[in-house]
RNA sequence: GCUCUCGUAGUUCAAUGGAUAGAAUGCAUCUUUGCGGAAGAUGUGAUCUAGGUUCGAUUCCUAGCGAGAGCACCA
């Protein structure tokens, strides 16, 4: 829509650009607005309402379809432009066709785009940090698929490293704890984290810190068969427990790598470029030195002549390029990562030059609980599943007196469990802290995922009783609950867009919210299935229908469920 | 110490350099059972400080104050 006024405004003025429009904040300033003339004021020095008068003239006069009712100006000289309502009508109509795709557009057509997110290590927790990750990860796949991109979902993990080496360490000692085969998953989990735990707490001796590094290299080497199916058990264990849990919150990876396969690779790409001065050594270390560039200098191969992260990435670079031949590829990380990753990408930049232009950092904040309960502040890390059990109980609590099948109630209490966590991530811009306040999370109201779940589920159930024309006149819809409504379902394909254009799923998460709050404040003040007009009630219908549709593809969009009642 | 990010109602979050800085929550008041009240309506209240650029600054620049993260063999 955006698109289509920019193109009217650009021919109707004879521009050689496309002039900047948007949707104004404030009510009063018609559908869509540019700044045009104060910019083309400036340019002629002359005063910027004078020339937003005339330059209305001129698209008014080149206005032949009638898609305004109304040009006018405001301010220090905005045009704003009101939408005819049989303009309106015609829009809603190819929403109405276009059925449960609306919404999907083409700017991003012809990028293949890689994205790695999650990024979990085996042996150890999948806490809340990866939690956020995972969402806002699968809400930008979506956003980019939905902008016409095709994308490719990848899911890094570190399956080699001190942390193993911790956790076998501590698999060892405590041998006769081990979990049977017929154990539960949660149990063996469980059995690895406290395998891990121990390890961590050793390794801060200095004798065992020692032999904990000797079982690091033999990891690493595969040199000791007993190590090795000690090795392969807690890997499985930790990557099928992973599996659940992206299964819960809708994730399906089309790759997986591993750091077992991308250490040899990088190491021996570091250690080619070191001929090449690339990298230098340092105190037995291999190196690069950031310093000469503005940023600091970081180990690729330690001084046991294995490969850091740094490498490894190195080598998933190409990996990555390998299996899919990416024209971006975006990593997302906690921002703890950001300098670091600006070095790898300066590094990356000598080695594969192309790919590194292709590669971006997505870096976004952390996930912090309020103080008091559930706090982390102790050092223990919070798993996601404790805070999904949490969210999820509180849910339960609140259905209580819902008369669904179990099975069914099983299947909503998931999905709103999930939605309020993960809309509480995506509402806000990825790059700050977020603070997800469980209280709040429990109450269920305000801007949260299940008030739209539960705004589209209402919508869902109207539509049930009432079937809905493949077509109808919406011109005759002319309350102001309806209108809004109308002028905001327009919007829906410019803001999945924007988001994908900025990597910002925000937008979407706000468009989804306050279009809930109309779809709300429509149904409230206009009644559907009583209105007795049968061309009337045909027209609020198909809005109705819209509206259930725009609000489930802005969920999807998001990685939420929108189910047909809650 | 250096680098990066951030600083907006009591609280949690918004705002591609735009118009009267939006929401949610909290508090106060109203709608009272209708197509699903997990709802809707009204009120209340904020851009850290000092400069600068601009027709216009929460946004860009400089300095200060405050918070978080990072700064060599962890990932």
């Amino acid at each position: 829509m955006i698109q289509e006024i920019s193109q009217f405004i650009k021919q109707a003025l004879k521009l050689d650009y496309l002039p900047n429009v948007e949707v104004p904040k404030e009510e009063g300033f018609g559908h869509y607005s540019t700044n045009l003339a104060i910019i083309e004021a400036k340019k002629l020095a002359r005063p910027a309402p004078e020339l937003a008068h005339e330059l209305i003239a001129q698209l008014k006069e080149a206005d032949k379809n009638g898609l305004f009712e109304k040009i006018e100006t405001a301010g220090p000289g905005f045009i704003n432009f009101t939408l005819a309502s049989d303009f309106l009508s015609k829009k809603l109509s190819e929403a109405l066709s276009t059925g449960d795709s609306f919404g999907k557009t083409k700017s991003q057509k012809g990028e293949k785009i890689i994205i790695e997110y999650t990024d979990p290590n085996p042996f150890k927790a999948f806490h809340i940090g990866h939690l956020m990750t995972n969402a806002i990860g699968e809400a930008l796949a979506r956003n980019l698929e939905w902008a016409g991109a095709k994308v490719k979902r990848a899911n890094y993990q570190g399956d080699v490293g001190m942390h193993v080496a911790k956790s076998i360490y501590g698999m060892i000692q405590l041998n006769n704890e081990t979990p049977d085969k017929n154990a539960s998953l949660k149990e063996k989990v469980a059995f690895l984290g406290k395998a891990y735990a121990l390890g961590a707490k050793e390794y801060e001796l200095e004798e065992t810190k020692k032999e904990i590094e000797e079982l690091n290299k033999k990891i690493y080497q595969q040199s000791n068969p007993a190590i090795n199916k000690l090795y392969k058990l807690g890997r499985k264990w930790s990557l099928d427990y992973f599996e659940q849990i992206y299964k819960k919150l809708g994730t399906k990876f089309d790759y997986y790598f591993f750091e077992s396969n991308t250490a040899k690779f990088g190491e021996k790409l570091v250690r080619e470029w070191l001929q090449k001065d690339v990298f230098n050594e340092s105190n037995g270390a291999i190196v690069f030195d950031g310093e000469k560039y503005g940023l600091h200098t970081r180990v690729f191969i330690n001084s046991q002549g294995l490969p850091t992260y740094e490498a490894k990435e190195l080598g998933l670079a190409k990996l990555k390029y390998k299996k899919c031949k990416y024209s971006r590829s975006i990593v997302i990380t906690g921002n703890e990562i950001k300098a670091y990753f600006q070095v790898l990408l300066k590094a990356m930049s000598f080695v594969f030059p192309k790919l590194a232009e292709r590669t971006e950092h997505f870096p976004h904040g952390m996930l912090r609980l309020p103080e008091g309960k559930m706090s982390s502040r102790t050092g223990e890390v919070i798993e996601a599943e404790t805070l999904l059990n949490e969210v999820k109980s509180a849910v339960e609590q609140r259905m209580q007196d819902a008369h669904f099948p179990p099975e069914e109630k099983k299947e909503i209490s998931n999905a709103v469990s999930v939605s309020a966590v993960k809309y509480s991530i995506l509402r806000a811009a990825a790059k700050n802290d977020i603070v997800f306040d469980l209280e709040s999370s429990i109450s269920l109201s305000g801007a949260s995922g299940p008030y739209i779940q539960y705004s589209y589920a209402r919508l869902a159930q109207v539509l049930k009783k009432g079937a809905f024309a493949k077509s109808a006149n919406f011109v005759l819809l002319v309350n102001k609950e309806a209108k809004d409504l109308a002028a905001k379902l327009i919007q829906f394909p410019d803001i999945v867009d924007f988001s994908a254009k900025t990597l910002a799923t925000n937008h979407i998460a706000t468009y989804a919210y306050q279009l809930a709050k109309l779809t709300n404040r429509f149904y409230e003040e206009v009644p559907i299935l009583k209105e007795e007009d049968k061309e009337i009630k045909a027209a609020k219908l198909a809005l109705a229908k819209i509206s259930a549709t725009t609000l489930k593809n802005s969920l999807e969009i998001l990685g939420i469920e929108a189910p047909g009642r809650i």
